[in-house]
DNA sequence: CTGTTAGCGCGTTCAG
DNA sequence: CTGAACGCGCTAACAG
């Protein structure tokens, strides 16, 4: 690192008059505070054109900008909501944020975006800190909060809308990807596409109620179909002795089925793996090369749920989530609790779309 | 999309009383309000210990939690700084994010995300909104704002510290990438491993800093080396037609440097593409197999400035930034500034690191 | 050690 | 149409 000194002088800072104030307004337009807070309420027509004008320039002179600490300290109402997200490495969140911001800046809102970068820990500390600035409501992405964390929020404080996982115990909206179509989708299709073995790789999913939803469907799917029921195995991102242990127990089934024996006794079939989300399918397809070289996707065929920007340039084939929808139906719900609606707490699922791409098509 | 109401009761949301105010922990704790201010700042050796655990009482009874609004307003100091980022799309902006979030976390301070999403529009608003909720300071990754719409925050207004790019004109503190030596290292690369023709691409480059300096680096490091000049691709992601219109050109020399008329010349040679930035890289990735396929990489040879996880997948050579150094040392900068330090501005520009993969070994 | 008093910047009656 | 006065929740002198 260096540190040099750039070509400016020595720093021209007019004197750092302190901002105006509403009072400094009131003062310069020669009028008194409360026309003032009318015109910025845009009560215009509670005002002579004249004072209007004369406000107007005062404003202008002074560079004015209201408050909003102030304001929201009065009024009880400061037009803040807390948006935590879970992992924002995660494309998916980044593409929910963006639905997010959209409807925000529709309603008049603005979102305090928290990330809790998958550490519990953090999900508290953020969630007080929310309550503590008097956020009008909070959108959880959650990791691993339960009921009674979140209860003086989703309960009778703020209100809550909860974003692809629920929380047990907790009644409140929530909104995410039918997670049962979309497990369904992925593993039809595989079947379709002639794939005798089907695993399905997802992290730990007790405590995340998608990813139960997704094994169970695919499950289902499986079954249905007439397979005895699919493999799923569970890979822990975060720790590497069990993610190790893992990849070692899909090597040996993709060796089995594709490899040298197998091919030789005429059973030589490409394995399919269905990931749950992106970032699992991204930890497989950095393994597969690894271990299998550039074109690992010749022994394995690999379908992931979340489509990353990566997912074209690798060819695999993806489930699409709607996640700006997500993020903006989110918003949109959170919104009518803080006005007041007080229905029982309600569900929005939307639906996934497969896109097919080379990996598993024949 | 379907709405089903889930089978909880009718919200048995109790009695949605207010929060307890300073006010209300005085009276449960039998006390006056200074003394609750008292304990809440932790001046606890002003407090005889048998108040102190009647204030503890009171304060877990209630489930009391300050207003941070009200303590700004009176302070004068909220501990909010904004973080204004162009584009979180990009991993690069993500990762920023992460150090900058772990610096805070460790001076105390809350960072308001604002994302502008590549409008310059939307940028002015946010800026607009952090000085209206009187933030401290900023951290500004630029897209288009001009000195005008900085010098309230940079000037005699906020401190602001600029990340990854200046603002002309504009006297404040800046954290980035050396650039220069970026561009160099990763020049100096692809002439040490023989290629002869090398294309620098790069998005528009006339508003921002640090890809001017990377494409003038480049051409340095190719002058230096003998080489006439470099070749120059202006990519602009955001606007189809001329991003066809350049990405044309680029297919033309490939096609010339490699193909089969090059080929039967004995003139055949594998061209290499430096893209400035990962945006640029996956788009150029996504091209080239578009165009050529799979085995795209035996055409062509790509380096980039950013090291996405996606490259690793596909084995694209990489400058990686510092970007957690970079975040934090951003909110470092930022709190001097809000404490007081009154230097003149300053750089901090971080090496960037080569991580050499198979598009450009031997 | 502890309580009283006066605002921070603004919105809101309520009389002019 | 306009301004004075009060209070939001909290901190900071200033007395006791």
């Amino acid at each position: 690192m260096s540190t040099t000194p750039p070509s400016t002088p020595p720093d021209p800072s007019p004197p750092p008059r302190r901002r105006a104030t509403i009072t400094d307004v009131a003062r310069e337009a020669g009028t008194g505070k409360t026309s003032i807070s009318r015109y910025l309420n845009g009560e215009m027509s509670v005002l002579s054109p004249e004072l209007r004008a004369r406000i107007e320039a005062a404003i202008a002179r002074l560079d004015y900008q209201p408050n909003q600490m102030a304001r929201g300290l009065k009024r009880g109402r400061n037009r803040l909501i807390g948006m935590l997200l879970a992992d924002l490495t995660n494309p998916y969140s980044v593409e929910v944020l963006q639905g997010v911001e959209a409807a925000c800046h529709a309603l008049g809102l603005m979102p305090l975006i928290c990330h809790a970068a998958n550490e519990v820990e953090m999900e508290r500390r953020y969630l007080q800190l929310l309550t503590t600035y008097r956020v009008e409501g909070v959108i959880v992405n959650a990791i691993g909060v339960r009921e009674e964390t979140l209860r003086p929020v989703g309960g009778g404080g703020i209100p809550a809308v909860l974003v692809d996982r629920r929380v047990e115990g907790l009644a409140a909206d929530m909104v995410g990807l039918d997670n049962g179509a979309a497990a369904e989708l992925g593993t039809r299709h595989l079947l379709e596409q002639g794939f005798e073995h089907i695993w399905f790789v997802v992290q730990p999913f007790e405590q995340v109620s998608s990813r139960q939803l997704r094994v169970a469907a695919f499950d289902r799917a499986m079954r249905d179909a007439g397979r005895a029921r699919g493999h799923t195995l569970v890979l822990d991102l975060a720790d590497m002795d069990t993610l190790a242990r893992g990849l070692a127990e899909l090597d040996r089934a993709i060796d089995s089925s594709s490899g040298a024996g197998a091919r030789l006794a005429g059973a030589m079939s490409r394995i399919a793996l269905f990931a749950a989300n992106a970032p699992v399918a991204l930890r497989l397809a950095l393994h597969l090369k690894a271990r299998y070289g550039a074109n690992w996707q010749t022994r394995v065929a690999l379908l992931s749920i979340d489509d990353p920007d990566w997912a074209e340039l690798a060819g695999i084939t993806t489930i699409r989530q709607p996640t700006y929808d997500i993020g903006y139906r989110a918003v949109e719900f959170l919104h009518e609790r803080i006005e007041g609606v007080h229905t029982r707490a309600r569900d929005c699922l939307l639906p996934g779309e497969l896109i097919v791409r080379a990996s598993t098509a024949r």
